[in-house]
DNA sequence: TATTGTTATACTCTATAACTATA
DNA sequence: TATAGTTATAGAGTATAACAATA
């Protein structure tokens, strides 16, 4: 049950690596509590602050165009996602347009201010999450990207359901 | 200004490396509601949920012993350890005992059956983490780790401030 | 019958302010 | 004067329920 002092020397995480994945949890929280910090400020008056950052992210393009689509991409309630686009076409940066394929649902597409909008924020965050991480060289920011990205994305694909995970502790003990 | 699409193949990640740090912040947000949601469900009775864990965790060892140093460590606000703390100890799980070194603080320590809770939980822990990266091999996992540790690690020790990087870009523009 | 989106409402969570004790 | 901890309160954020339209 040995725990971590230090902390920040690599090869003291390297010899715990087989005794668990002890503060995960931590670690994640941690970069992502400064990475919001952080992008708040460098979008600072967005509607929404970084989760209006997203949503004009996931409308420049990729799968997610639909407002049910956008929320559970980005982990927010269907009803949080009708404020945060009422907020951003209210600012002039998006628009609802209805979905040719589905008359139920609605698309969210970039005005051309929104656009111009986005870019420039693009620059901003790339230049935040840069200063988050720059406790790593930059090789390891990449890897640490690409890892991150990867389980983030077979997540999609395949959510874990916490219950399965939990029934399956009661069925090892 | 191109985006993925697909996002799954690392192949294509590997691509974009050089463009930015893109959706960064969503894969950080992603793996944590996993996580957030799958270890809830592990200590499922546990007074605070995963924040209670992290606690119990701190408890066992390390640097944070008092309520504001834990406080920081996992972002909460003081007044919310508080309230962790007074459920903890109604739960017979805690104590707050008198810091020696100095007075106004309280240092929170484990009793032995919040030993053997711990020990129970940190193995549920355990198996929940490895469940939600489980979309990575091995080795990905262990990568994984050291670098949100380091890169988490290196956030304690210099703080990132939010002004600061946002001064920056308007020196840069 | 299930899903999309909207609205209004209720709830949870978090931060704020004020206070005591100590540094 | 600043910090640790507590308490009560106010505020922000979130989920819930009900509804209309469509699948």
């Amino acid at each position: 049950m040995r725990r971590l002092e230090g902390m920040a020397d690599p090869g003291e995480l390297q010899a715990t690596r087989d005794e668990g994945l002890h503060d995960l949890g931590w670690a994640l929280g941690a970069v992502l509590r400064t990475w919001l910090k952080a992008t708040s400020h460098a979008v600072d008056d967005l509607p929404g602050g970084p989760r209006g950052y997203q949503v004009l992210s996931m409308a420049t393009g990729g799968p997610c165009r639909t407002q049910a689509a956008m929320a559970e991409r980005i982990g927010v309630d269907r009803t949080v996602m009708t404020h945060l686009i009422d907020d951003l076409e209210a600012a002039g940066l998006v628009e609802r347009r209805p979905d040719p394929s589905d008359r139920r649902a609605r698309r969210v597409e970039l005005t051309p201010r929104g656009r111009s909008r986005y870019a420039e924020l693009a620059s901003r965050i790339d230049d935040v999450e840069r200063a988050v991480l720059s406790g790593l060289d930059d090789a390891s920011v990449g890897e640490l990207r690409d890892l991150l990205l990867r389980a983030a994305s077979a997540l999609d694909d395949q959510p874990i359901d916490a219950c399965d995970v939990a029934m399956e502790f009661q069925l090892d003990r």
